[in-house]
DNA sequence: GAACTCGGGTGATTACAGTCACACGGCGCG
DNA sequence: CGCGCCGTGTGACTGTAATCACCCGAGTTC
């Protein structure tokens, strides 16, 4: 089979994993092309609709699952069946890596927000070379405590006794981890709908609507079109954010 | 200065740091005696009343604090000045570990619940052992991990809508935690207090009192001492953590 | 032993977010 | 095309947990 080098995506049209593929992965760039190599042939690419599940929750995920296109979200289950959304996944990271460090099982679902590709890399696989090459080893935990950053401040969010603020913070926590255009007005591209704002901060649907139509009505937000959230007045969203402004 | 060698701390009443007092966390048992002596010398113990500051959220902690005696809960505040729970630090644990891997801040304070005993080693020798000694940076990842799952389980437990199935869900996962009793009693030893309860669970402390209240009239718990709390029947108390009953 | 603090216990009141019910527009799909 | 689903928008109602105010007993500290 004769080998187009297409602009973007090496190998994703034909369902393989090319070296230069998973070296599009910042976390495993460094690592020499024969590593890159070994690792290609036995990870698989996997293709997920909207809303399928990426990675189970209670079982040991024999595989790091990491993301190409599209956009996951981590979510568990309290044991009434409600949902509660823990983290997103942007497009360069990778999740179900829990269990390289501890072999044990994976704590919580992913599903995909979008249609999503992603590449399935072994966890033994992985494991050993993350053994082998400290620096990736080193990454790894970084990542891992950054996590429990983010799980911590999230955390001191649903403390918060205001609601409005509870969503602010978010919105502006979103806007953080996106690119902060230009002073004075921001942009949240694909933003989550209401509902994955709401499970994340629990929440009901039906109260973040009546945030979000408060901060229209003020003109602090605006929608634009389905896949962008206009953020027209940063500064306001942050005094109320931290709560020095009442909405 | 002649050494004595008394039954359980050692160089405890000296406020010096052995080499020995260092094996006896878990994590330093494997260490070869040279290292840990390094380590000792360069260790100091502090000590702190209860409601004492041990780390700072914010800043650049150079140590590493490990838990010889009482018992420590990592909290953060709200930015309206709200306190959150975290978790429960016990003896023979550490914490403020995170700086080992990603060079950061303390993400959150901790605060000592009784009267503490600590060892604080310094941050920059602790990870330059780590580094070199690929075992315990294993395990040290374990511990990264762990922590994570359990604040995920904490997470999910916010989301149940029913108040005292969060309760009950904390209590059941304080059991787990602790010694698990034959079967028919269970015993929590130096149970949190209501308000640390409540803060772990986004509650107010009278809601965490009066769901105790109905615990006890139920016969499920009973108070032993303020030191000891009785679960009289951990199957009820499962049932209601896991909502196949109600309160 | 008085004066504290701290943990626990209780009632009355009330704000407020959840729930339910329904309506509407866009979009994919048979 | 019509159909149904999904994300959003809105009103009415209501349960419920926070808040406030207070009390009590047990330890500490001076």
């Amino acid at each position: 089979m004769p080998e187009h080098r297409r602009n973007q995506p090496p190998g994703i049209e034909h369902n393989v994993v090319t070296p230069e593929l998973l070296s599009t992965f910042p976390i495993l760039k460094p690592l020499p092309h024969e590593t890159l190599s070994q690792l290609a042939a036995l990870s698989t690419l996997r293709k997920f609709a909207r809303r399928g599940i990426v990675l189970n929750a209670g079982v040991r995920e024999e595989a790091v699952c990491f993301l190409f296109e599209g956009r996951l979200q981590g979510v568990d289950f309290t044991i009434d069946g409600r949902e509660v959304g823990l983290y997103f996944v942007e497009p360069g990271d990778f999740c179900g890596d829990l269990g390289l460090f501890d072999h044990g099982t994976q704590p919580e679902y992913v599903i995909a927000l979008t249609s999503a590709v992603t590449v399935f890399i072994p966890m033994d696989s992985l494991r050993d070379v993350m053994l082998k090459q400290p620096e990736i080893f080193k990454v790894l935990g970084q990542r891992l405590a950054a996590r429990l950053r983010q799980m911590t401040r999230q955390r001191s969010l649903l403390g918060l006794p205001s609601i409005s603020q509870r969503v602010c913070c978010q919105l502006w926590m979103l806007l953080e981890a996106g690119e902060k255009g230009g002073r004075g007005a921001a942009i949240i591209n694909n933003p989550p709908t209401h509902m994955e704002i709401a499970i994340m901060l629990n929440l009901s649907r039906e109260t973040v609507t009546r945030v979000f139509q408060t901060l229209q009505a003020r003109q602090i937000v605006k929608r634009d079109g389905p896949t962008c959230l206009l953020i027209n007045d940063p500064d306001t969203l942050k005094a109320l954010a931290e709560g020095g402004q009442e909405l």
